[in-house]
DNA sequence: ATATAATCTAGACAGTGTCAAGATGGAGCG
DNA sequence: CGCTCCATCTTGACACTGTCTAGATTATAT
């Protein structure tokens, strides 16, 4: 099914998200176009509506693809450090920041409202619920461990969130000032917000 | 000068500029081209061009009408309050919140990395700072108030808007779970995270 | 094996950003 | 005042975009 040379591609719709992870990663936000992603499969023009109802719904897909991707590294982390709850805040953070410095444009494509949320996406949604609750996990573990506040842990785990996600986002939109850039790396400064957070100090 | 009838507009730059922001207002991002702008400027195709070297430094210039209205109601709301730091933190956050609420559109475009920043756009960047210092300001004020805790007042600040910016992004974003927006509506939400930063009860 | 539906191609259309050539008229010079 | 220069604006063109239609190809189910 997979042969190159048929007429069906076999595996098209995977092919075309493949693509355009490719080329957002390589030339940007920009570059992606519905007949670059077409071509780069190796198909024509207009192949990539047998698939996807819209170029928007493609774009979905390549989000959808950034958060199973990002899940999996957060549900990693979560694993290796669920029984040090005092690095595990840090570390489950920097993961994020992480994420958002190495796919910087499918990062930006996730969260940039580039997809209007009008049509469901159901797959978009339900990974972008998994990702929300692996962070109330997060708090949960560090509330009970009195690292956190306790309270309402989605609330809670909402701030956290926030956080993280407020600081990174303006970091990539060159927004933090350089005066603070210079005298501190990222990770000082992922450090510092989670300190005003955390009832412990974290390091 | 502004004479509509003549072959040289008079103001043109500022007309894009207003028509952009119109347009932007009305029917969102994707609705915003240069011929849709120059249009309703009543001028021709490729006018902009005697202004605007590209799109983006129409975007920027944008973006940085959007930022001057932020900060100005920013000013407006430090001046209101200054006296009363405890009412001052949430009314200015409430402030940023309801910007972004009500001028969505141009909320996004500022944040949306839609703009690349390789070019300098200096008037864009000096805007940005003088928001950054109202929001350093803020928290300088709630620091010698005992309100927030004493320490870097810049990074302070910066994890401040990072909090700001992060819950009102991912909100805009529809990324905040049902089960939180069904029980609390965005007020209290700022309210909870602003306690979770501050060392008084805020409300 | 044949019909039906899924998949893909080819061509067309209105919009898009951008550039080049030329028209227009205001500003500063004599 | 008259003339020149130059910023401003128009017109036309180009390649590229998303999307639609009609038709070709092939997998699947009967």
């Amino acid at each position: 099914m997979s042969d190159k040379e048929s007429y069906h591609h076999g595996d098209l719709k995977n092919a075309l998200v493949a693509a355009g992870v490719e080329i957002l990663a390589g030339e940007g936000l920009n570059a992606i176009s519905l007949r670059n992603v077409a071509k780069k499969a190796g198909v024509s023009h207009s192949a990539p509506y047998a698939h996807f109802k819209d170029k928007q719904a493609l774009l979905a897909a390549i989000s959808t693809e950034g958060f199973k991707k990002l899940l999996a590294q957060l549900e990693s982390v979560v694993s290796q450090y669920k029984e040090q709850p005092e690095r595990l805040l840090p570390e489950a953070c920097w993961v994020y920041y992480q994420f958002a410095l190495q796919e910087t444009n499918i990062f930006k494509m996730m969260f940039s409202g580039v997809l209007e949320k009008e049509k469901d996406y159901s797959d978009f949604v339900e990974v972008v619920q998994k990702t929300f609750q692996v962070v109330v996990e997060v708090v949960t573990i560090c509330q009970t461990a009195g690292i956190l506040q306790a309270g309402e842990s989605q609330l809670t785990a909402m701030t956290l969130w926030a956080q993280i996600h407020g600081m990174i986002s303006l970091y990539l939109e060159g927004q933090i000032s350089h005066t603070i850039l210079d005298q501190h790396d990222l990770r000082e400064i992922l450090l510092y917000s989670l300190n005003q957070l955390a009832l412990v100090p974290i390091s």
